[in-house]
RNA sequence: GCCCGGGUGGUGUAGCCCGGCCCAACAUGUGGGCCUGUCGAGCCCACGCCCCGGGUUCAAAUCCCGGCCCGGGCGCCA
């Protein structure tokens, strides 16, 4: 049984548990271990005098992080914690754990981030870690599900592709046999394919790759992108699909993950919608003259913007030339594009997308890439093409802004920077 | 990639500025002992550490140079 669901109206029930050993306090002639599964705590008690002498010898040996069976008997205790403990009849040690451990389970001694990461398995076992990515889980689930109540269709995308996406970003080569290939910075011109194929609605949560030196508190090398494109929809309608799926993903993870939320001390709010929206040139008045018109907002910016603007917002109308190829243009200078925020994190980066061959082959060429490169694209754009629109979304950005993390490796479980490859 | 800060028992820190009093301190841990209500258990004893290489000096954890590694910021990146 799990530890959550034991209570000690079980009182006098036989049960068997299993669980890593969280510590064992010994009191001479009265032992306690406390066993620790994904849910939660037991105490198993063993008091010297009703317990076989065997057991008793051996649970003192214990070490802490072995991974016990427990079979015995709950007993309601008011001085145990959450009011039961069970009087164990066996204990199997089913693995040995060896000391001393790489780090404290029990949050004693605090870890640095890097001596965690490289003994990634036991940090796991803290509850706080865990907590995270109980409550990632959950968002991936609720996207799914709101995604699917929407109509969308999931789908996969090929992350081994010959050419680059949207020029910009470094690729990480790979050898493909006798030819070099490259792992997939998006699913980008995948999912736009997608439109002309008539799938109308698709949605892909996925690994992408970025080759970027960048060493920061929120960039991955290998990061979870929830990727839509939508058929017959402008930016407007991508735009508020985005923000109704963040408010139900809130909406989800307070009402199911209410412990976890607690056990990391967050306080969740469902954001209101429609989140606010300014344009890139409201945003360039909110600063004053520190951007000159046409440049990306630096991450000094966005934290002045993020400090004025309570929860999600949208920054729109980008300058269409800081903006990929395949972004549609508002007019001479704009773009209708948009970025969505929270505080200072750029969650999600969207637009309608250019679906006119002769257009989108201009911008190409206007962009320095070539349009043979593109050829396995820019023909699904020749035979009937939808207009159409979508965003991509950083889901550990996610999980970092909503959870408070000031790490977005804590939002990964294995996480592949500039330095780390292992484990 | 650039700038700044750092690397001391398994883990997290102090000591470094101002070299000697440091065969290095504290907490946690590990091993042993005592203890029947712990829940950060307590008490006693023991164990375990100066990133690597070179230099300065009578003397280096401490100063200098190089390397490797880590953190923060920036850039690149969305």
């Amino acid at each position: 049984m799990r530890s959550a669901e034991i209570s000690p109206e079980m009182d006098g029930k036989k049960v068997t548990v299993f669980g890593w050993v969280h510590e064992v306090r010994d009191l001479g002639g009265l032992v306690f271990i406390v066993l620790r599964d994904r849910e939660g705590f037991i105490q198993v008690t063993l008091p010297k005098k009703i317990i076989d002498p065997e057991t008793f010898k051996k649970a003192k040996k214990i070490s802490r992080e072995s991974v016990l069976r427990v079979e015995g008997t709950v007993k309601k205790e008011e001085k145990a914690p959450n009011g039961f403990e069970i009087i164990p009849e066996v204990i199997d040690v089913l693995n040995e754990s060896q000391a001393p451990l790489p780090l404290e389970v029990t949050e004693k001694v605090p870890a640095d981030l890097d001596t965690r990461l490289e003994n990634r398995f036991m940090d796991l076992r803290r509850p706080k870690i865990f907590a995270i990515f109980k409550i990632k889980s959950e968002i991936t689930k609720s996207i799914r599900d709101f995604l699917n109540r929407e109509g969308f269709i999931e789908v996969q995308t090929p992350k081994i592709v010959s050419t680059a996406t949207e020029g910009g970003t470094e690729l990480f080569p790979v050898s493909y046999f006798e030819r070099e290939a490259f792992l997939n910075q998006s699913p980008q011109l995948y999912k736009q394919i997608l439109m002309s194929a008539g799938f109308e609605k698709v949605f892909e949560i996925g690994p992408i790759f970025r080759a970027e030196e960048h060493n920061t508190t929120r960039h991955l090398n290998e990061a979870t992108s929830v990727d839509i494109e939508v058929s017959f929809a402008d930016h407007e309608d991508v735009m508020k699909i985005l923000e109704r799926l963040i408010a139900k993903v809130y909406c989800d993870v307070l009402e199911n993950c209410e412990k976890q939320l607690e056990i990391l001390d967050v306080k969740l709010e469902v954001p209101e919608i429609p989140f606010e929206r300014i344009t890139y040139d409201e945003a360039l008045e909110m600063l004053g003259d520190q951007i000159p018109w046409g440049e990306d907002l630096d991450l000094q910016a966005l934290k002045t913007i993020g400090s004025k603007i309570e929860s999600h917002y949208f920054i729109t109308n980008w300058p269409i030339k800081i903006k990929p190829f395949y972004v549609m243009a508002l007019d001479e200078k704009l773009s209708k594009s948009f970025d969505l925020m929270h505080g200072y994190i750029e969650l999600a980066s969207g637009a309608q997308r250019e679906h006119r061959y002769e257009k989108l082959v201009e911008n190409i060429k206007s962009k320095g890439l070539h349009p043979e490169s593109f050829e396995f694209y820019l023909k699904a754009f020749r035979y009937g093409m939808p207009p159409h629109s979508g965003w991509g979304l950083g889901l550990e950005r996610l999980v970092m802004s909503m959870l408070n993390l000031n790490n977005i490796r804590e939002a990964m479980l294995f996480p592949r920077d500039r330095t780390r490859l292992v484990p």
